[in-house]
DNA sequence: CTAGTTGCAAAAGATTTGCAGACGT
DNA sequence: ACGTCTGCAAATCTTTTGCAACTAG
């Protein structure tokens, strides 16, 4: 991702916003809270202020840099957004209910029959989000172990 | 649902539960915060603590009675959970992001894919989520009218 | 120059918790 | 009577906002 992203989305290039967009493509995890966003600039001596990455990630929301995401734990609702860089298309997502992991898919069967659902009831799809929770194949073998 | 579905839970019948899982049963709309819950009892009434909602329907989701959801809005996440009685077996929603009604479906294909998604990356699925954006017939005409 | 940005602190909104009194069994 | 539950207020957690200072173009 290059500055001129940023100016195209029509926002200034300002050092916190590239400084967050670089650790969101840097990280070899995709999805962060914007707490652990805070937190790891930070540790890199970054001096950025916790409400400008929560108003830097909106903005980037809103011009379609990056998607949130609400996701649940096991049985309890995790308050924190989660958010990823929208450089892939589409895509839902598995989460560990384990060690929390996000694993991501794409599947063409399961799109084409949500717009069908949609369809025969008159809507017009906005948007879908679709999470499956479950035990990662790691965790598994933790357990049974 | 009667106060032997409580007992069996486990937990006492007492006044606010009753009161509540009431609400739950004869509203018309299935999905409630726990705000419009304690404010219709509030209309009606009762002297129930908003804590109180919460403290219930907390309980509820953890035996099961209940169901909780945390839908977003067009692009803005909605902050307040939503609450539905457990009655009927596992659906998915299909929320209005225009007057934020909410359908259910359920689709058997969708499901079983979901199975066959998650059983192809090694994992034991805990459980899922599906949320379909989009405008309802109602609010397309309203629109274009 | 000047409109857009930032950091801080304070505010806001949703939900949870401590505690003393009230209630169900 | 006893352990559970409730109401209230205060606390907590996440996210947003006001404002004065700063900065990119």
């Amino acid at each position: 991702m290059k500055s001129s992203d940023l100016k195209k989305a029509g926002l200034k290039v300002t050092l916190p916003r590239m400084k967050i967009l670089k650790f969101l493509e840097e990280s070899t995890e995709r999805h962060h809270s914007a707490e652990s966003i805070y937190k790891a600039l930070s540790n890199e001596g970054e001096e950025i202020g916790l409400a400008t990455v929560y108003r830097v990630l909106t903005q980037f929301e809103n011009k379609g840099l990056v998607e949130r995401h609400r996701f649940e734990g096991d049985n309890q609702v995790s308050n924190q957004s989660v958010f990823e860089l929208n450089v892939k298309g589409h895509h839902d997502h598995i989460v560990c209910v384990s060690c929390h992991k996000v694993e991501e898919f794409y599947d063409e069967m399961i799109e084409a029959r949500q717009k069908e659902v949609a369809a025969a009831r008159g809507y017009e799809v906005t948007g879908h989000s679709l999470t499956l929770y479950g035990i990662c194949p790691a965790c598994r073998k933790k357990k049974s172990g």
